[in-house]
DNA sequence: CATGAATGAGATTTCATTCAT
DNA sequence: GATGAATGAAATCTCATTCAT
C-alpha cells in the first residue's frame, strides 16, 4: 500500500545483495511491485534513493537505541544500555547494518545530510560527562567514540559470521560490554 | 613507463575518489595516460582490475607488517609489532587504507581469491598461541582477532580524522596498543 | 480564475523560452497553478495545446490589425493601416510575436486548422485590387504579400533588438512603411 | 566512410522532417548507418549536434557567397553578387535553408558559439561604405541590414512555394534585387 | 470540475569491451 | 604491445497521459 516504504525495502535488499552499482533502478522498482517511473516519483534520482535509505535506517536505529534510556541511569547504565541495544539492534537487523557499512565506505557518505549528524551528540554529551567525573580514563570524547563504535562493530561482525545461539549471543553482548568498559576506565 | 603500475595507481585514485560504479574504466585510462583499450591488455575485465587491485594492495600490507617480526620476540612484543606497523601503514597510506575498506563492504569481497586468505593465519596463530600460554583471556582467537582488527580500523579512522602531528600519532598509536591488550589479557 | 487562459498565458512563456521540447506539461501546469492532470481536461493533448495557442495569438493579432480599416479608405491607406498596427502588434507583444514564428518554422505548421488560412485573405485582395488599378507594379500578389510580410518581420526584429524609444519606434515604423511601398509602387 | 559527415547528413534530413524533438538521436544513429553510441562518440549531446549541424551549414554558405567576390567590383556590383549567391544558395540547398530558419527560431540559438558571428561582418561594412558613399540613404547599416536579409529570406520562401522554372527562378532573383537596391537607395 | 499519484514507453547517454590497424 | 574508433546493451531518467478519488 506504501509505496514509498515498498521501494525503500526493495531497494535495502538489492542494494545489500548486488552493491549500489550492481542494482540498476528497474529492479528496484520490479522487486517493489512498482513502475519504472514511481520510483522517481518519490526518489528524484538514484543518489538521492540511496542516501534516502540511509537516512531511514539511521533513523531506526537511532529511535531504537535511544527508547530505554533514563534519566536516573548512571552513566555506566547508560552506556550499556546504549551498547547493548545497537548491538541487539545490528543482530536482528543485519542487512540494514551491512547497509549502513556499504554506505559509509562509498562516496555517498559525502551527501549525508546535516541534520543526521547531531544524532550521535547524545552519546558524545555522555562520554564527556563520564571524564568529568574520572569515570572513563582515556580522552578525548571523540577518541573513545571512535573505539567503542568500531568495537561495536567488530562485535557485531563476529556474532553474525559465527551464528552464534540466542543465549550465547547475549552471553557475549554482555562480556563485550564489560570488556570495552574496563579498557576506558 | 610501467603501464599495469600506472593503471593501478590511477585505479586507486579514482575508485576511492568516486567509487567502483563511478569510476569509468575510460577516464582511469586517461589519468594513466594509456589509450582506452590497453587497459583491458592487463585486466581482462574491470572486475578483475578491482580484484587484482586489492590484492596488490593487501600485499604491500601484508609485506610491511611482516618485516619487523623477529622469531625471539614474545607474544606481546610479536603482537605490538604487527599492531604498530598496521596502524603506520595505514596513516602513511590513507588512500589504499580507504580501498580496502570500500572493498570489502562491496560485493566485489566474494571473488577474493584463496591465496590471500591464509595472509591472516600468522596473527591468528600468534593469538592461539597466546590463549595456550594462558597470557590472554579472552576467547577464542576469532573472536580476539575481530576485536582487534577493529579496535585498529577505529583507531586508524580517529586519527585521519584529526589530522594529528606525527608525535601525537606516536603516542597515540602505543597508548592504544596498551588499550587494547589491557582489554584482551 | 480562468484556468484555461492560465494555462496559455503560460505556456506562452514557457514555450517561447525553452521551446516545445524543452516545456513539459508538468512544468506548464505548475506556471499556471493547476494540478498536472487539469491541464489536459482543456487540451486533450500538448499538441493540441500547442496549436491552440498558435491560434489564439493569431486570432488576436488579425482582430487587432482588423479593427481600424474604414470602407472608404483608399488602398495605400489600407495598406499602411494593415503594416502600421502589425508592427505595433509586434512590439507591444513581443513574445507572442517570437511565438508565432517559432511555431511557423516548427513542425506543427501543419497542423493549423482551415479555418486560419482565410486570414489573409483580406490582405492578398487589397493588393490585387492595387495591381488592378496600375497602382502596384510588382506582381504576383502573392510575390508581393511575401516581401511585405518579410519586410514587416525584419523591422520588428531590428526594432525589439535595439531597443529605441518610443518616438523613434513611430518614426522607423511610419518610414519603414513608405520604403516598402516605394519599392512595390 | 566518413561517419561524422554521415550523422550530420542524417541529422539534417531528419530534424527538418520531424524537428528537434521528433528526431531521436537512435533514428538519425540509424540513418546514418551507425550504431548509437557512435553518435555520441562525434558529439557529446544531442545539442551539441544541432549546434554542430548549424555551424557546419552557416560555413558552407559563408563559403558559397563569399567566393566570386572581387576586390574591383562596385558597391552595388558586390552586394548583387552577395545577395544573388545567397539566393542560389538558398534554392539548391533547400533543406539546409530550412534548417537555418528552424534553429535560428528554435531556443538553441543562445548557444551559437562566437566564432560565428563575425561572419556576417563582411556584409555590413559594406553596407557602411555605401552610407559613407552617400550612395546608400537609409540608415543605419543595421537597419539596412536587416532589410535585405528579411528581403532575401521572403523571396527565397517564395520561390521554394511556387516551384518556378529556373529562367523564371533567374529573373525573379535579378529583378528582386533591383526592388531593395531601389528601396535602399 | 479538479487533483496528483501512478504509469510505462521511450529518450538520451554511458561505458565495458572489441578489434582492425 | 599499443591504440582509439566503434559498438550496442543497458542504465537512468523524463514526461505525456490516465484515472480513482
Amino acid at each position: 500500500m506504501d509505496k514509498q516504504k515498498d521501494i525503500l525495502n526493495a531497494a535495502l535488499k538489492l542494494f545489500t545483495e548486488f552493491g549500489f552499482h550492481g542494482t540498476p533502478t528497474s529492479k528496484i522498482a520490479q522487486e517493489a511491485g512498482v513502475a519504472n517511473g514511481t520510483l522517481f516519483h518519490y526518489f528524484k534520482t538514484k543518489d538521492e534513493l540511496i542516501v534516502a535509505l540511509y537516512v531511514d535506517i539511521k533513523k531506526q536505529l537511532g529511535f531504537c537505541v535511544a527508547k530505554d534510556i533514563q534519566a536516573e541511569d548512571s552513566i555506566k547504565e547508560t552506556a550499556r544500555k546504549y551498547y547493548v541495544a545497537a548491538l541487539h539492534w545490528g543482530i536482528d537487523n543485519e542487512t540494514e547494518f551491512r547497509y549502513i557499512q556499504q554506505f559509509l565506505s562509498s562516496p555517498y557518505v559525502s551527501m549525508i545530510p546535516a541534520e543526521l549528524v547531531e544524532q550521535s551528540l547524545a552519546m558524545i554529551n555522555m562520554i564527556k560527562e563520564g571524564i568529568k567525573q574520572k569515570l572513563i580514563k582515556v580522552t578525548p570524547a571523540e577518541y573513545v567514540m571512535s573505539i567503542i563504535s568500531s568495537h561495536l562493530y567488530g562485535v557485531n561482525q563476529y556474532i553474525n559470521s559465527q551464528k552464534l545461539s540466542s543465549a550465547k549471543q547475549k552471553q557475549l553482548i554482555n562480556e563485550s560490554f564489560e570488556l570495552v568498559w574496563k579498557m576506558i576506565t
